[in-house]
DNA sequence: TTGGAAAGTCAACAAGGCTGACATAAAATC
DNA sequence: GATTTTATGTCAGCCTTGTTGACTTTCCAA
């Protein structure tokens, strides 16, 4: 309570109070950032965990199992059960490394792709519609404050992507 | 990809590929969000879901189970199965309403503070840090956005907050 | 007085994390 | 060439946290 005494306008952004305020935001707005994928998933026999491995897939092409493993941040295990499923299904699909035959390069099918622009297009026309009520600015401060709030190793998965791609 | 074709630069944040990568930017970013209670609370034999239910009990005190119910947006057999344990361990109080006598108006006890404190700490110096690291500006915009892409029903709850109370 | 809302409880189940142990193929190293 | 390391896959079992459905208790309000 007493640890804000600052009232240097230029810092009242960092008023716990505010800072409290980003917290709940960023928790409220998760939701709103999955709820669309999910309603589309429900139904399927996919949830959440095959949403992210076909977006990152359908964003990397040809990416092997473990740098899938690095960027999701899950075990191995865990990312196993969610492609097994998803090649059995015919949405992915696994082609052995050229140079380093014991690597797995994973590629989206055209039945994967589908899938994949059906929930990635629901979850842009969200964002979309939040960019453009927000505005260029602050989207640009939206981003930055994302940016900030990673751990590093994640900003360097989130850093590789902007280039576009292996 | 021929869906964007318009390069009037004022519009240029709508583009395709920004989207995309706001949306990877939350994906990344709720990671470090979550990553710095979860590894106060392992160890202990809580979970992120009793993180919630503490931190928003904390937020309004005398809240009842109802509101929170709607706040957090889960069953009421699931938040039950966590204010139990909670309430076992006396780290939350459940008095019987003054008014109508159904209510649980839900109130943290000391030792439950304690948590919430520590649990709170961590998270805002997180969010404190990439707070200072933006700026300002910035985190006027971080805000727009995330409440753009609330539901509703769920920007009522965070409007609701800000006032300060019950 | 009675209907229905608020709360709590029991049971069963599913998704999606986790650990540990182990298998295989292929590359890398000695 | 033999050995070690790496990439991947798989089995078994556990935990948390979500779900549905059925049912009870309490008690406000019409």
């Amino acid at each position: 309570m007493a640890e804000n005494t600052n009232r240097g306008e230029s810092l009242l952004f960092l008023t716990d109070e505010q800072v409290r305020k980003g917290i709940e935001a960023m928790f409220f707005a998760y939701r709103g950032f999955t709820a669309d994928p999910d309603r589309i998933l429900e139904g399927m026999d996919y949830g959440r965990a095959h949403h992210r491995a076909v977006h990152f897939i359908g964003r990397s092409p040809g990416t092997t199992v473990s740098n899938l493993l690095a960027v999701l941040g899950v075990t191995k295990q865990s990312l196993n059960r969610v492609l097994r499923t998803l090649m059995e299904d015919g949405l992915v699909e696994a082609r052995v490394g050229r140079v380093d035959r014991r690597e797995r390069h994973l590629h989206l099918t055209e039945k994967g792709g589908v899938l994949e622009r059906q929930l990635s297009e629901a979850q842009r026309a969200r964002m979309r519609s939040a960019y453009r009520a927000a505005g260029p600015a602050a989207v640009a401060g939206f981003r930055q404050v994302l940016e900030a709030m990673m751990d590093p190793a994640m900003r360097a998965h989130y850093g590789r992507l902007k280039e576009g791609g292996p």
